[in-house]
DNA sequence: CGTATGTTTGCAACATTGTTGCAGAATAAA
DNA sequence: TTTATTCTGCAACAATGTTGCAAACATACG
């Protein structure tokens, strides 16, 4: 059930259960993909401020409980961060539909990274595929 | 030399030898690396406006003379886009470095990437790699 | 040469995304 | 209840990017 779920995301992290916190983690969640912050803002029940929005996504980035996602031209999504896989923290990839625009975090991100050059040395990997998702082919 | 350089990435492109393209090219060739408007405009002999530099990045971008890359959190850099490898137009790696905050284009950006769900179709990969370059190691 | 046409530039204005300071409301702790 | 903490809304600000308009400049054509 959803709401426990946002019970679980928010104990995990030791957060007090506030009405915009579980209202932002709902939206997330129902949604299943990656949302920016005027899409989140607009699917809240209650009608918060823009800055109260921008506060719990900022909580919620330094607790990991989200993470955010640049796209091409700058625009940032946030989406719930599931640690299910073992190189989560190393290997994020994310597929953007070029058709719907929606954004979906790829849970097998693993992949075999390019060689860098002499010196170089590698700490994250971030990866953003585009195509057509399976909704749109 | 550098004037030439900047002559031919015009020529290629029909575009038209103004003050401020002839100064954007010569920043971003002599820098070697991806640089925000605020960087570039900071640079530039002549004091041109910030809108006049961003219409220049513009034409740029839609002309593929240069290219941006969105980091984490939304900021923007660009680059020039040289298309010396084969899957330039697939594959983009880029490399951010931890230390000293400067991005690298890779230029042998192929890597072998993860397998897609069932339905999805990849058309392009942005991969940024972020980590310690060979200036900070 | 002069005129018409097209492009580049600067200025002002605006939109969007995100942050910060401050004061009031709500919540939890004493 | 009183105190302390944390959330929230409002206003203001900063950064990045775009658009409209008019002046400047270059280009082509008669």
């Amino acid at each position: 059930m959803l709401q426990e779920e946002v019970s679980i995301l928010l104990g995990q992290k030791n957060m007090s259960k506030t009405p915009c916190r579980v209202e932002v983690l709902r939206v997330l969640l129902e949604s299943g993909s990656a949302l920016s912050e005027p899409d989140i803002r607009s699917r809240l029940n209650g009608g918060f401020d823009r800055t109260t929005v921008y506060r719990t996504l900022r909580s919620f980035l330094d607790q990991d409980v989200i993470h955010s996602i640049s796209l091409e031209g700058g625009t940032v999504m946030y989406a719930i961060t599931h640690q299910k896989e073992k190189h989560a923290e190393l290997f994020h990839s994310h597929f953007f539909c070029d058709d719907c625009s929606k954004v979906y975090c790829l849970t097998k991100p693993e992949f075999e990274p390019p060689v860098l050059p002499e010196g170089f040395k590698a700490n994250g990997y971030d990866l953003l595929i585009n195509g057509t998702c399976n909704n749109c082919s």
